[in-house]
DNA sequence: CAGCGCCTGTGAGTTAAAATCACAGTATGA
DNA sequence: TCATACTGTGATTTTAACTCACAGGCGCTG
């Protein structure tokens, strides 16, 4: 048995808190500016803390504010996708999708339960692989790989650009801001033991080849280092907008934003044969949508 | 910005839900029986479908409502345990952890943010490695390693025993249920590269080595694997207890106890100079702690 | 400097939601 | 059959959410 704060005023609290603004929250939640300060301080005097920085009539996330907001905004972002996807179910039939294993892991996998809940009947089998397309041993609906490449009767269209940039958790730059690539002298760089010049790469094309973190941390795995980032370790160098998630999240933050190396785009590829096949469109579709930034549309 | 559903009645929902009882609810709750009849209702009338099914006056969770429950609890619990942290701060150090990077991947990381919030100022450097502790060449306060170990010189305790069983979601078991190990022919069995011969020493123990599955999906990591099986893909073998977590989350289920193919036990090893350390017996309770199900304790 | 626009804070009052109470209906077990 | 345990519901009470109107603070502009 859990106990809750004040399940109301939290859901006022997540808007006035993303956007930083009592009014606006009320605008959004349609509601007063007054009924949102009134449980914003209900939600402050029944936790003990302050959650804003109250200045001249203005509000700023405090530090506990920030943190808090973190953590609830995934509870509340769970309890709203779990309604949607109750409010609307629908029907289609089995695919294959063979993917990238990094690419499933991050990207994909984190989606999959998007793309079957707005598609509960697709019954969809994820096979991993780093082979050309032209050397599987299996057969695919559709294939995801990193383009341009050598796909004969097949279709392919780029759906995912993909660049690496400093990823790190919003906290961490409040404590220590990150304005330029020097500024990093300052922080732990994260690294994973698979891309092991990746730092280097990218410190060099920002114009501090010398740089010296203030400390480094080593995962053999990049997704350790991604999950370290998040809470608030250091500064990874990550694969964007595979992060975007996170970022939308405000998990991650992206304190610079260049220089931009850039890495092949990611490409789905599909039988010709398969092309007109609804499942198949529908799969690329949400691909594609999904990779745009757009929300899932409503009916195949 | 999301839609939420009717919260006071999602709360009042997740504890009749997870009891199965209306007035079991209203007890937990301190409210009236009929007030928990009233916001099922009133849920069920927002989100226009039946959460339970009623017979005779007694409730039973509909599919609908079951698979609604499991969802929007995670959501809850992340709210309660956002709200429980940010209620008992309190204060340490920097600590080094060396850990193998399986057990890091699976059951520390997803852990180390409670550990976070439970002790926000200590400082955690997480070092992955599988090299044995004798032939490490950077200090840590704490390693974790399989047992039993040649550690002269360190303290060590076994915290974590490890076992293998099949691991499957609710759901998928509703749809075609397992009663005895034969039962796994009408179901895909999820398979990891990292641990090939898994299944087929399960099986062979669980005396059906002939076993032909309804059909089987391979990846070459272990944790996607893990995630398909949440995602109702499948069955995977599971290392036990660390699919705890989603087991204790309804994200997954153990549909047969036996036979259990045990695995050697995690312990951590710690320096004997550092046992009287707070931070390093903090974390070496809390690791403790974590492991027998307990929650973590209020105060160091 | 004053005026304006935009923002948050708050007491009094209104409205809506939550909960209680008492009665009712159903299933099960003795 | 009766007793018990459970959920359902209308009328009423209680509580929470919200509005409204006024107030104060900050930044910008003329």
């Amino acid at each position: 048995m859990n106990t809750y704060p004040p399940l109301n005023a939290l859901r006022i609290f997540e808007a006035a808190a993303r956007l930083e603004s009592f009014s606006a929250a009320a605008n959004e939640l349609f509601i007063t500016h007054g009924a949102v300060s009134k449980q914003i301080k209900q939600l402050e005097e029944w936790l003990g803390v302050k959650l804003f920085d109250r200045t001249g009539g203005r509000v700023k996330l405090s530090d506990t504010g920030w943190r808090y907001l973190i953590q609830v905004q995934d509870g509340l972002d769970l309890i709203a996708n779990a309604t949607s996807q109750l409010l609307q179910p629908d029907r289609l039939r089995r695919l294959t999708v063979n993917s990238t294993p990094t690419f499933a892991r991050h990207w994909l996998l984190p989606r999959l339960t998007q793309f079957r809940d707005a598609y509960p009947d697709v019954e969809l089998h994820l096979v991993t692989s780093d082979r050309d397309i032209g050397r599987l041993d299996t057969p695919f609906d559709i294939a995801i790989r990193r383009g341009p490449g050598d796909w004969p009767g097949h279709i392919a269209k780029p759906f995912l650009e993909e660049w690496e940039l400093p990823l790190c958790s919003p906290a961490l730059l409040e404590r220590a801001p990150v304005a330029s690539p020097a500024d990093l002298a300052r922080h732990t760089l994260l690294y994973a033991d698979t891309r092991p010049t990746a730092w280097q790469r990218w410190l060099t094309l920002a114009g501090v080849p010398d740089l010296k973190p203030a400390s480094t941390l080593h995962f053999d795995r990049f997704s350790l280092a991604l999950e370290a980032a998040m809470d608030g370790l250091g500064v990874v160098l990550g694969p964007m907008p595979m992060a975007q998630d996170e970022i939308a999240r405000g998990r991650l933050t992206t304190p610079l934003s260049s220089p931009i190396v850039p890495v092949r785009a990611y490409c789905w590829v599909a039988p010709r044969t398969a092309v007109d096949d609804p499942t198949v469109s529908a799969f690329c579709h949400w691909l594609e949508t999904c990779a745009a930034g757009l929300s899932v549309p409503p009916t195949a």
